[in-house]
Order: structure tokens, then C-alpha cells, then sequence
DNA sequence: CGTTTGGGACAGCCATATTGACGTATTTAT
DNA sequence: ATAAATACGTCAATATGGCTGTCCCAAACG
């Protein structure tokens, strides 16, 4: 990379433009990943709250519920409903923790778990395809940018989602 | 998994993991991206939908209303309740259309303009520190994802912003 | 001319989030 | 043994930001 004077103070892919550039990219891609399931979502009348759920649980069976809440950044009260409806259906079971027996642990069912891929589907479709146009090298340069996003208090959290499936 | 030797079909970068990281980071990322602002959007009493139309309006000023539907992909209704109160604010102006007298062409106002460049400020420094710390290289493959998750119908008008500002 | 388009407005509804308070079981620390 | 902290659940009330359906007007277009 040829990197041209002036740019220690300020590189020009740090300029306003190209900040206004990953801002939008950034909402209009999020937005049509996740429109990218409403579809399905609509046909089980379940809301997005719910597949978020629904995903953490199958990335990281379980899970508790405080760890869920962390990933989540929503209350108690909103989870709460939403857990609710996705065990009242029989998606989602929960058991009793073994080493602590106030936790709740989380996990799907076989039939959660079968929700869960067909939505992931979706995803995996809308993803791999920009994956695949892109390449390899971008694909890397996608990760460390999102990651950068992330403050250090949380990314722990979300490494940790790695090591599991 | 009928997929014999998945390597020439699909990379390892296409595999699921890989897939399931990009749609964390990519929650993960909007979600922190946007809280950056919800402090002073609450002090103002405004909401997200207000930021967006905001945004957006900054981008290209004279936007009419019906381009900025198609951006922000919600109903009439919804848009016409956010732009009013904005409008009532004085955040924001609506001329009559030049050559279609039917438009309103919207433009931020001075305190407007001022408003969104604090919004702007925070998340520039959210994203610019991301940026910073993973290289330009890869800014340019987060970029290149990005679009790629963007339908090519509405790539166009993603595109149009960098040629306004 | 009639039709289409750009914009606005009504009522009512739904999904998802919030705060604050309170209750209960269980674990941990003194 | 008791006190404190933790994990979870639940109450009521409220806000935000979407939605549908319907109707309307003015301007543009063919």
C-alpha cells in the first residue's frame, strides 16, 4: 500500500465521506439481512425479539438467561415475554442449573432447532452470497472492522460465541 | 451433508461458522453503531426514525419524500409522522419541487444541520476508531461485503449518497 | 380528457422495548 | 446461622415505531 504523506494525521480512508460510507453501508446491509427472514418469521407469527432468541440459544445451548439478557442488551421484562411465547410453543425448554439450581438453562427443542436452521437459511443465502463476491480478503477486512465496533467490555462475549458451534 | 470434497464448492470462509460470524458481528456492529447516538437523541426527545430521516436529509439535501421512502423502506404514514415533528421542531423544511410542483423537496434547517452533525460526530468516532485500528485494507473488504448484501435493485441509490456530500 | 403520481391525513392495531416495584429460591460470605 | 447477593419471574403502566386500510387533493402525463 502506498501510503502518501499527510496521511499520519489523518488517512483518507478516515475522512468524512468514508465514515458516512460504512454508516449507511452498515444500516442498509444490517436491514436487509434481517429482512431477509421476516418472511418465514411472519409465517410461524413470530417477531424478530424471537428469533434473536431463538439464535443465541442454538449458538450456545445452555445458555442462562443472564447470559442471554448480556447478548441481548434488552430487560428482563422484554426477554421475559419473549421466552415465554418460544417455550408456550415448544421451541424453547428450559432446565433447571446443575451446578447452580437458580438458573434457568436454555436450549431448543427438536423442533426449535429445526425453526432455527430454516431461518438461518436465509441468512446463510443472503451471506455467503456477498461472501462469495467478495472474497476471501474482504471477508477478513468485514470481521476486524465489526469487531472494532464492539467495545472491549463485550467482545468477550462474542468470541465466546465462536467456540461453541 | 451430501456435499462431497466441499472445498472446490465451497471455500472454507463459506462454511457455517464463518457464515454465523458475519451475521453476529454484523448485529453485534449496527447494534453498538447505533446506541452511539441514543444518548443525545434522548436528550432531544427524539427517536431513531427522527435520526434516520434526519441522516438521510443531510445526505441529499432537497430529497423529496418519495426518495427518502424508498431509503428508509417504511410506509407513508410512518414517515409522514416523523417528518412532522421534525418540521415542527424546525429541524427541518419543506420546499415546493422546482420542476414537479407536486414534490416537497426537504432540506435540513440550521439548527437541524447542527443537530445532526453532533449525531455525526458520535458515531464518526465510534467508526473511525474502528477503522483506524483495523487498516485500510480492511475498510475496503468491509465495504465490499456490505454492498454485496444490498439487492443490485437498490444498489443505485445507495450509491447516489457518495456522489452528494 | 382520464389516469397516474406525489403527497397528506384519518383511525386503529401490533411488536417490542422501557421503568420501577416486588416476590422467591438459592447461593455465598460473614 | 444469618445476612446479603444473585438468578429469575412477574406486576402495571408507558413509549416508540412500525403496520393496514381508507380516503383525499393537486399536479403531471398521455
Amino acid at each position: 500500500m502506498a501510503v502518501p504523506n499527510a496521511t499520519a494525521a489523518s488517512p483518507l480512508f478516515l475522512r468524512e465521506p468514508e465514515i458516512r460510507r460504512g454508516v449507511e453501508l452498515l444500516y442498509f446491509g444490517y436491514s436487509h439481512m434481517t429482512r431477509a427472514i421476516d418472511d418465514e418469521l411472519g409465517l410461524q407469527g413470530l417477531g424478530r425479539a424471537h428469533h434473536r432468541a431463538l439464535y443465541f440459544i442454538a449458538r450456545q445451548p445452555d445458555l442462562t438467561v443472564s447470559e442471554l439478557l448480556k447478548l441481548l442488551a434488552i430487560t428482563k421484562q422484554s426477554l421475559g415475554r419473549v421466552l415465554n411465547e418460544l417455550s408456550a410453543r415448544g421451541l424453547v425448554e428450559q432446565r433447571t442449573g446443575t451446578s447452580d439450581r437458580r438458573q434457568r438453562l436454555l436450549r431448543l427443542t427438536a423442533e426449535g432447532a429445526a425453526l432455527e436452521a430454516r431461518l438461518f437459511e436465509a441468512l446463510r443465502e443472503k451471506v455467503s452470497a456477498a461472501y462469495a463476491q467478495a472474497g476471501q480478503g474482504a471477508v477478513a477486512g468485514f470481521w476486524t472492522v465489526l469487531e472494532g465496533l464492539i467495545p472491549e467490555s463485550e467482545r468477550g462475549r462474542v468470541v465466546a460465541l465462536q467456540r461453541e458451534r
